[in-house]
DNA sequence: CCATACAGGACCAAATTGGTACGATTTGGA
DNA sequence: TCCAAATCGTACCAATTTGGTCCTGTATGG
C-alpha cells in the first residue's frame, strides 16, 4: 500500500510529544501515557530513536529522553529513517542483485529518482511543524507547505495506439 | 521500510513490456517470458491492471492484453494505485478512526500533505519515460526530471531549545 | 543499597504479502 | 459443431514481515 509501518507513525507521535517540551527529560512511561500507547512499544521506539541519535537518553533515576536537535531541525524523514531504515521504495532501487529480472528491467534508475523525491517530501516536514502550530490550516490544504513541481513535459493524454479501437466500457 | 510491494515493481516491468509495443496484443505467457517472471504471477498482475482499466483484455484464442492509454499518459502512480490500492503512508491519513490515539495526535493533517506529495512524485514518471529512452541519463542524475521544492519556511536550524510552555495533558 | 529507568536482546503472535492452482468463461478456427 | 487458446475469478497455501511483549543487564540518584 506504499504505507510506512505503523510504528513509524507512532514514533512521530512520540517525537512530537517530546518536542512539546524539548528542554526537559521525558521518561518512557510518561511518553507512553501522553501518547496513549503501550509502554513496551514506546520503549522500543525510544530505543530506536536513541540509537539513531535523534534523542538522547539519560539513565538512572530521574532519567529520560531528550531531543538532541531542535524540533525545527528534525524532519519526519529522520524519524522514518530511524525506525524503518533507509527509504527504499523498491528492493532493487539501492542495491543491484536483489531482483532476479534485472535483465529486462530498465526501471532501476527511475525508481531511484522517485525514491529521492519521496525522501525530499518527507524531509520537508519538521517536528516543529507537526508539533505545535497547526495554525489556521483547516483540513484541506489549498496552500500546503509541500509543493511539487514535476517537469512539465509529456502531456498528451490520448495519443497513438492506432490499432483497433475496442469498445471501451 | 516505506517500500511498496514487490508486485508493484513487477507490475511496472510488465507494463513497460506492454508499452514497448502498445499497438498489439500480448498474452500473459508472452509477457511472462519477456519479463522473466513466473507466468502465474504475471497473470495475476495483468488481472489487477485490467481491473484498474489500465489495460484491456481480449479473451479467447489469439487474445491478450493491450494498453488503454498511451504510454505517456500512464504514470507509475496509476500502476501503484492499481496494484497496491490507494496510496496512504499512514492508516489514519485518509480515514479517521483507524488510529486509537487520535486524541493526542496532531499529525493527521501533515501526513496527508506528505501523502499527496508522494503521490505527485509517483505521478511525475510516465511509462514512456521508463520504457524506452533512458537516453542520456547516466546513472546519477545531477539534473533529474523529478524536482522538489519545499517551502522555505525553515527558520533556524539549530535553536538553543528554550524551555517552551508545557502543554500538559 | 535499593528503586528507578534505559540498553539490548530474544521471543512469539498476528497480519500481510508473494505465489500457485483450479475451474469457469469466452472466442477463434478447424 | 467442437476443440483449443487464452483470460477471469477466486480460493488457497506458504513465506516473510511486522507488531508487540518480556526478560536480563547496566547505570544513576537518593
Ligand atoms: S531491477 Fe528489480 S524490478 Fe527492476
Ligand atoms: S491519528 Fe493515527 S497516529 Fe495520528
Amino acid at each position: 500500500m506504499l504505507k510506512l509501518a505503523k510504528l513509524t507513525d507512532y514514533a512521530t507521535v512520540v517525537m512530537t510529544a517530546i518536542a512539546a517540551e524539548p528542554a526537559q527529560l521525558h521518561s518512557a512511561q510518561e511518553l507512553a501515557d501522553r501518547s496513549h500507547l503501550p509502554a513496551a512499544t514506546v520503549s522500543k521506539l525510544l530505543k530506536m530513536l536513541a540509537k539513531a541519535r535523534l534523542i538522547e537518553a539519560t539513565r538512572g533515576a530521574q532519567g529520560g529522553y531528550r531531543l538532541m536537535r531542535s524540533p525545527e531541525s528534525i524532519t519526519v524523514a529522520d524519524v522514518v529513517d530511524a525506525v524503518e531504515g533507509p527509504i527504499a521504495v523498491t528492493s532493487c532501487s539501492i542495491h543491484a542483485g536483489d531482483c532476479s529480472i534485472e535483465s529486462s528491467c530498465g526501471t532501476r534508475a527511475n525508481w531511484r529518482l522517485i525514491n529521492e523525491a519521496i525522501r525530499q517530501a518527507l524531509a520537508a516536514v519538521t517536528l516543529a511543524q507537526i508539533a505545535a502550530p497547526m495554525r489556521r490550516a483547516g483540513t484541506m490544504p489549498a496552500e500546503n507547505p509541500i509543493t511539487f513541481h514535476p517537469r512539465k513535459a509529456k502531456r498528451n493524454s490520448d495519443a497513438p495506439i492506432p490499432a483497433t479501437r475496442p469498445a471501451a466500457d
